[in-house]
DNA sequence: GTCTATAAGATGATAGAC
DNA sequence: GTCTATCATCTTATAGAC
């Protein structure tokens, strides 16, 4: 909380890393302590339990995050341009932390059903909200095609995104800028070549099986 | 082996059931016995060790799968075909072997780090060799962009896929086939609206940004 | 094929000295 | 702020009776 506590934020962002490339569960306290050079006893100093370190580090960076994307979804930009900055925000969440984002999409399910971690659940209603708040702006506006289902293209985004965190790596060829761009072009654009015209009969989807 | 190991392949499938649901490390053998309604150390009748119990289960569900995939590959089949039928039988996988998948997308990786798990390290790298063989014959043969980002898309259609187990219910709306036929779409087409000429200027890579 | 009993080790956490 | 020392609990796994 205050200035004074680097100690603390230095032994909780090792907890982080340790949290996120171990997992939760798999990290021993004696884990932590070791990648902090001191004994498992000392960090009881510091933190009230194992728990206390993860809640910390997860309710942060949510904070953070919704924050950006009540922006996007309070401003004026066309539905196109919302759904380009969400993805931007999110892969600059996975480029700025992402041992949170690791330790959200791999232990989420656990800890959620940990008392005190009722707001991880909140915090997935909220996003299923965002998203689905943004696609249908897009359908409503004739961005997106009508014939959408809304559920699956939410799920679809959701885990593209994250799971993105388990081989990004900055320096690793394209900035996190890069990538989201792409998936966008990806998603609204798909893989295949322009001339969808030419072979719209091909394209649509296939009916051969009953 | 035989037809009589009637039990053994139950208590497997408990351990699956087990394994995917609350994690392989979270799940104690004790779990396993009790759901199986025996004690903890009866388990030890029918199988070595709690890795032996998930080796079985990954090895065999692996050896099928890959199967159905180089089958796909060697057919005749144009490269948009092969694609579709990728996805399919990958969807198939997650409808009929959900515990298998999960487990696999769960906890390849610090099982990999096990001796004698060497062999799902260089399933990972066969699936990308399936994936990245039927997208660079899409380019190939015109049916995908010729600029696409191969190691990307790929990238992105593992994810895609395989994350969906997360989600993906048995008669939960949809089938394992509709599902991987929308993915599919998407991932060739988008989910723009089709006036891609109208607006190319607008929907190619935004670059304001320096 | 399952049980009883238990070994051997790791784990989260605590109390009090320095 | 860290260490020493330690507890209670839980873990995988084993030995041998039924």
């Amino acid at each position: 909380m205050s200035a004074a506590s680097t100690r603390r934020d230095e032994l909780l962002a090792i907890a982080g890393e340790r949290f996120a490339t171990q997992g939760y569960k798999f990290t021993t306290v004696r884990d932590i302590a070791d990648a902090a050079g001191i004994l498992s006893g000392s960090l009881y100093h510091h933190f009230d339990s194992k728990e206390s370190m993860v809640d910390e580090l997860l309710r942060d960076f949510q904070d953070q995050l919704f924050g950006q994307y009540d922006e996007i979804l309070a401003s004026d930009d066309d539905a196109r341009t919302k759904l380009e900055r969400a993805f931007r925000v999110s892969f600059e969440a996975i480029e700025n932390h992402p041992h949170e984002v690791a330790i959200f999409q791999n232990d989420a399910d656990h800890l959620g059903r940990l008392d005190g971690f009722g707001y991880l659940a909140d915090r997935n209603a909220q996003s299923r909200q965002v998203w689905i708040t943004l696609l249908e702006e897009g359908v409503a506006s004739g961005v997106l095609r009508a014939d959408l289902d809304i559920t699956l293209t939410y799920r679809f985004i959701r885990d593209t995104v994250w799971v993105a965190v388990r081989w990004y790596r900055p320096g690793g060829g394209l900035t996190h800028t890069e990538v989201a761009d792409q998936y966008v072009r990806i998603l609204l654009d798909g893989i295949a070549t322009d001339g969808r015209g030419a072979r719209a009969a091909t394209v649509s989807r296939p009916r051969k099986r009953k």
